[in-house]
DNA sequence: CAAAATTAATCAGCATACTGATAATCAGTG
DNA sequence: CACTGATTATCAGTATGCTGATTAATTTTG
C-alpha cells in the first residue's frame, strides 16, 4: 500500500533532488557560481554559437516563461550578452561574454564530474543500461510537457 | 559533444518534468486539485495516521522548509488539519480531513493510472529494470540532499 | 538544576517550472 | 498594401526546493 519504492513519480522526483545535491557538492568546492540550468544554457551557447531564446530554450527543453529569468541572471553575472536581432526584431540573440568562456571551461570538469557520480551506486553495464532507458522514456513522453526538446 | 543523450543530470531533469505533465495530463480532467507533491502528503497521512511536519518530511524527503508551506495549502483547502502536539508543543501533528479523505480517495485510481503513463514507450521487463536501477541509485544517493528520506 | 546543545517550525531570499495573458513584431493572404 | 494569424519575449501569479537565520521548546550535560 503506497510504497514509494514501486511509484515511479515519486523516484523521480527523489532522483532529481539527489541529482542537484550531488551537482552542488561538486561544484561549490570550486568555487563555480552557477546553476545546473544555467551551466546546461552557457554549454549549449557555447556548441551553437550566437541563437534566439527560443531556440535555446528548444534545445535544452526549458520553458518559454523560464529561460527569460534565467538569461536574465546570466546577463547579470556577465557571462552573456543579449541584442535585439538585427533580422527579427522580436527576437534576442544570446552569445557568450569571454568571461563567460573563461568560467563555462573552469566549470566543465567539475560539472563533468558530478555528472559521472550522479550515477554512483550503478555498476558501468548499469549505467549504460540506466541512461539507455532514460532516453527511451523521454522520447515517449517529450511531446507531454510544455517545453518539448526540439532537434535543430 | 555536449551530447544531452548521455548527460544524466539533463535526462533526469527532463524525466522530472514529463513525469509532473503527465501527473497533470490524467489529473485535470478529474477534475482533482491536487499537485503531485501534496498528493504524496495527502497518501503518507492517510497511511501512518497522525504526524508532526518532520515526520511527515523524513517520509516523503521533503525539505523541511518546504514542506510548511505544502501543508499550509492543504490546511487552506481543507483538506488537512494542524493543531499543536500536547506532548510536545514545538510540534504540529496532522491529520486529514473528512474531506480531505475522501478528495484522496477519488484522486487515487487517476494517480495510479498517471504513474504507469510515466514509463510508457517501456516494455514491461524494462519497467521492473528501470524501477531496480531507480532504486539502487537512491539508496546510494540519499544521503547527498538536504531532505534525505527516513525510514519510519 | 542551570547552561548548552538540539530540535520543530517558520521566515526571507533566491532559482526553477508552469499557466495564462499581453505587447510587439513578422509573415502570409487576398 | 491592409488584415489575419503566428511568433518572440515578457509579465503576474502559483508551487516546489533550497540556504541560512531565527524563535520557541525540549533534551542533554556538567
Amino acid at each position: 500500500m503506497h510504497d514509494p519504492a514501486h511509484m515511479p513519480g515519486h523516484l523521480i522526483r527523489r532522483l532529481q533532488q539527489i541529482a542537484v545535491a550531488v551537482y552542488y557538492a561538486e561544484t561549490d568546492n570550486a568555487g563555480i557560481d552557477l546553476t545546473p540550468v544555467q551551466y546546461a544554457a552557457m554549454a549549449t551557447l557555447l556548441d551553437v554559437g550566437e541563437i534566439d531564446q527560443i531556440t535555446l530554450a528548444g534545445l535544452i527543453a526549458y520553458d518559454r516563461s523560464t529561460i527569460a529569468g534565467v538569461i536574465d541572471r546570466l546577463v547579470q553575472k556577465g557571462y552573456v550578452e543579449r541584442q535585439v536581432s538585427p533580422t527579427d526584431r522580436r527576437a534576442r540573440i544570446l552569445h557568450l561574454t569571454e568571461t563567460g568562456r573563461q568560467i563555462l571551461a573552469h566549470a566543465k570538469p567539475h560539472v563533468e564530474k558530478a555528472q559521472q557520480n550522479m550515477l554512483m551506486g550503478l555498476e558501468e553495464n548499469e549505467k549504460e543500461q540506466f541512461l539507455g532507458l532514460l532516453n527511451k522514456i523521454i522520447a515517449a513522453g517529450n511531446d507531454q510537457s510544455r517545453a518539448p526538446m526540439r532537434k535543430d
